[in-house]
DNA sequence: GCCAACGTTGGC
DNA sequence: GCCAACGTTGGC
């Protein structure tokens, strides 16, 4: 199957590419995602080897904090079954589990981040949905030439 | 199945 | 902290 690309945020005060970065081992399941439309991308449409946007929300400076790979396919997540966790879903069971995740691994981390402000400014990535007024999606597809345009802009932020 | 009320997201 | 936009819930 092609690669494709995508965009996940996360806020960094609960998760941030710097805890990706020092997780130990490969894998870091992206659980806790609850809403139908992302879980569809994860569940049906990401596999192995994806790109993956990093995105900090909800904090000083939003934007792209460096990549992520999708590691193995997708699987149940387990914090819906857990009445511990802060993502616990009662109408979830093992055998009927609504909520699926993947697994990511740390690739990158960007000199400085990619700001909302700065990507705001380039004609090469007007369609990305993270720009679109009202948007909320925390996981979105993204094009090949957006996902490598972020990036020459991320690695050219130290030399600036 | 409609839709008002409510809760959440997330930039500013 | 504000608030617009959006998703979900639940009465009818």
């Amino acid at each position: 199957m092609a690669k494709k690309y995508w965009l996940m945020k996360s806020e960094p005060d609960v998760f941030s590419i710097q805890d990706l970065r020092e997780r130990p081992g490969q894998r870091t399941s992206w659980d806790g995602v609850r809403n139908y439309q992302a879980r569809n991308f994860m569940r049906d449409e990401m596999s192995h080897g994806d790109g993956v946007l990093f995105y900090h929300s909800n904090c000083k400076t939003p934007g792209v904090a460096g990549i992520a790979e999708v590691v193995g396919e997708s699987h149940d997540d387990p914090s819906a079954l857990d009445p511990e966790s802060e993502y616990y879903d009662p109408k979830s069971t093992a055998d009927k589990n609504r909520w699926q995740l993947v697994d990511v691994r740390f690739v990158e981390e960007f000199p400085a981040v990619v700001s909302l402000e700065a990507m705001r400014c380039e004609p090469e990535l007007e369609g990305m949905r993270v720009l679109q007024r009202g948007n909320r999606l925390s996981i979105t597809p993204v094009t090949a030439g957006e996902f490598h345009h972020v990036c020459r802009m991320g690695r050219k932020a130290a030399k600036e």
